[in-house]
DNA sequence: GCTCCTATTGAGACTTAGTCTCAACTCTGA
DNA sequence: TCAGAGTTGAGACTAAGTCTCAATAGGAGC
């Protein structure tokens, strides 16, 4: 995983540094989404040295890849999610933060029929969802 | 609208208090999503003397009565819209700012199948659509 | 209309997230 | 090995939002 980043960064064109290399391989440790916060944490807490706005460029890098995507938690903060380049939403488990993906399920056929409704000509949509994954539901079945 | 949100307030057991009122007639004169830096700066330009506290604790207000929804604008800056308290989705017309409110449209199939897929146990979503409005179209036919 | 209690206020300090600048460093192609 | 361009970390800066606290004012009860 941290070595597909990598890949992805080189095919871009783009130097492979120490930093991005160490940045990579802890978003690959990481389990579902995480905030720049948590990466810049991580780092910290290893004592690799590396700075806050170097954090913050990385993730728009890999954003611009397609290869992280930036997901608006329903408490209004910002976190990121590794994932496929391909257009697709997220399944975020409020429990314990794991990502899924979904394919679109039929998310076209509700945005072409919004615009009919609307007259507004659709450019992009942002669709998340928010629940339990399958392992917090055993845990804890009633919450 | 302004005395629409009044009543809300009102049956919500709130005190309507002047900067209250004042905010409601700045909301009002709104059109389409707005910042809390937006009403603040209405608010600074008419010079009412209204606290960035003040700004926040009402929108947080009229959010929890569903008067307002936060809606995160592709750029990542968090804006409001006055809304109907009823579960619908917004369009955002990204030339002019311009905001439509949508229904379900078929979203809860989505969701469903989604949730069919994923195992998960679905709480909640959001649906964000970012286009062109009606007249921004005619306006400028083509972007 | 007056009083009193409590919700609400503004000021401003504080926190957090993110951006920007710049001199120093380090990849990488030649 | 070298040079130059891309990248780095430090730290100042900005913007967004929260918190505290003493002062104020809404409105229920009289």
């Amino acid at each position: 995983m941290a070595r597909e980043l990598l890949e992805a960064l080189d095919q871009a064109g783009v130097r492979l540094t120490g930093p991005r290399r160490e940045l990579a391989a802890l978003i690959a440790r990481r389990q579902g989404h995480f905030t720049a916060a948590d990466l810049l944490a991580d780092a910290e807490q290893r004592s690799l040295g590396i700075g806050r706005a170097t954090v913050f460029r990385l993730l728009e890098l890999l954003a611009e890849q397609n290869l992280v995507e930036r997901v608006d938690l329903p408490d209004g903060r910002h976190a990121y999610v590794p994932c496929e380049p391909s257009h697709h939403h997220h399944l975020v488990c409020v429990s314990c933060g794991a990502i899924s993906e979904v394919d679109d399920c039929g998310i076209d056929a509700v945005t072409a029929e919004a615009a009919r409704r609307s007259g507004f000509e659709i450019q992009s949509h942002r669709l998340e969802l928010f629940g339990r994954c399958p392992r917090c539901q055993n845990v804890e079945p009633r919450q």
